[in-house]
DNA sequence: AAAATCTTTTACCAAGTGGTAAGTCTGCGG
DNA sequence: CCGCAGACTTACCACTTGGTAAAAGATTTT
């Protein structure tokens, strides 16, 4: 019996790793036609018919990628479930972890976007099997807070969707945001004022008292001019 | 003094209109690089030369097709300006303004979303003139509120992102939204929802004092199984 | 050292890419 | 009827696309 067909990979050769870093900046930018495997290749080093050796097909490369995303994305996503009793505990730990994601991993973040504005023609039966389960675990939980009169009752899905898009804007759409703010490009001070102010709106908008005024210092509304 | 002269928009020939409603979807799904212009020639019923009769370079359509994006986008976003006075009656139509955006036009958001992922290589100047002043207008609108004592100190801008990726969302992840909610496609029903439940949540943060607890028939939490 | 396996390169391909150049076909005013 | 401009087609081009076939190196196993 040979090498069974390998699917995920138990201890993945170097270079198919090396591919895969190659790839996800790549695709994160253009989207999956929008690059070909031989700029992969370049940007990895090596030649197209070697990178065809580890990924035989362009669309089995971009599942891993996908996958990879995947797996990075569900890690920072757990908080919810961990913290039964404290919604506010949670929902704060919940937000920071998303935002962190995006600080950390932007490309992971447009890789998965641009694979659903596309409609998820490659994969969504794995987000049916990976993210809506982990979602609707979520969703209960929101409903249990409810019943034991920790919050109010509303919407969890659309208040995802409101956590999601929000979060993750600060990876996908950084450029704009970077436009708007007038900088360069976010730092860890800007994501802590996206942090502190979305947390304080999810808070007053779930809890059935919300929390005291300014919960921290927030920050000044506009920049002003030097005098 | 009249609104700057628009490129090529005074009587475009009907067949360039075509071409551009056919280009499109096309580059909200694919993005730039993921579509050829054969394709949207075939799209449009014509031939790929003939198509290049109209616009000679492919850049050149895709920035056509930006422009008009952008047009609709702005249309949908005057209303704050609009109600100076009143924070809670603009926020309401101002969210519900870019709500039935992404409802009415999800292709255009699309195509937006796709240009800002890349990091807008094609259109960074035509954002930072036409769409950041537009934003800095309603940034200092919330200043003006929040010296004249109408609403609490916040950051904007990044009150802004949320309301813009939140907003977004249902139409850029309306394929994954779908899947949240276990529908085929999002109705007009559920925009309703979100647009009630978004609109709750940024008023409980924006006001000085909240809305009446429940400001509308909150939906059902999760949908019950038959019984 | 020989065999077997794993990795990489060379050579190639048909189809598709954005784009050019030169025609042909229409309608229309003179 | 002519000329002529705008609209469209035919023919072509160099280059890139994803992918195959096979041979040549390299490494490990026997």
């Amino acid at each position: 019996m040979k090498t069974p067909p390998r699917l995920l990979a138990p201890q993945r050769p170097e270079l198919a790793q090396r591919i895969l870093q190659a790839a996800k900046p790549l695709f994160a930018q253009h989207g999956y036609g929008g690059v070909s495997i031989d700029r992969i290749a370049t940007a990895a080093g090596i030649s197209k018919q070697n990178l065809l050796y580890y990924f035989p097909r362009k669309e089995l490369l971009y599942r891993e990628v996908l996958g990879d995303v995947l797996d990075v994305w569900l890690s920072y996503m757990d908080a919810m479930s961990q913290r039964e009793d404290d919604p506010e505990a949670a929902l704060r730990e919940y937000i920071a972890g998303k935002l962190r994601f995006s600080f950390d991993h932007p490309d992971d973040s447009r890789v998965y976007a641009n694979e659903v504005i596309a409609g998820a023609p490659h994969f969504a039966d794995e987000i049916r099997r990976r993210v809506i389960p982990a979602l609707q675990a979520d969703v209960k939980v929101f409903g249990r807070w409810a019943d034991k009169g920790l919050c109010r009752p509303i919407d969890a899905r659309h208040l995802m969707v409101v956590l999601w898009s929000a979060t993750q804007a600060y990876a996908d759409f950084a450029k704009q945001i970077c436009l708007v703010l007038g900088k360069p490009r976010l730092t860890r001070k800007d994501l802590a004022v996206a942090e502190a102010q979305l947390v304080d709106m999810v808070l007053r908008a779930v809890l059935l008292e919300p929390p005291a005024s300014p919960p921290a210092p927030l920050p000044v509304v506009v920049r002003k001019r030097k005098p």
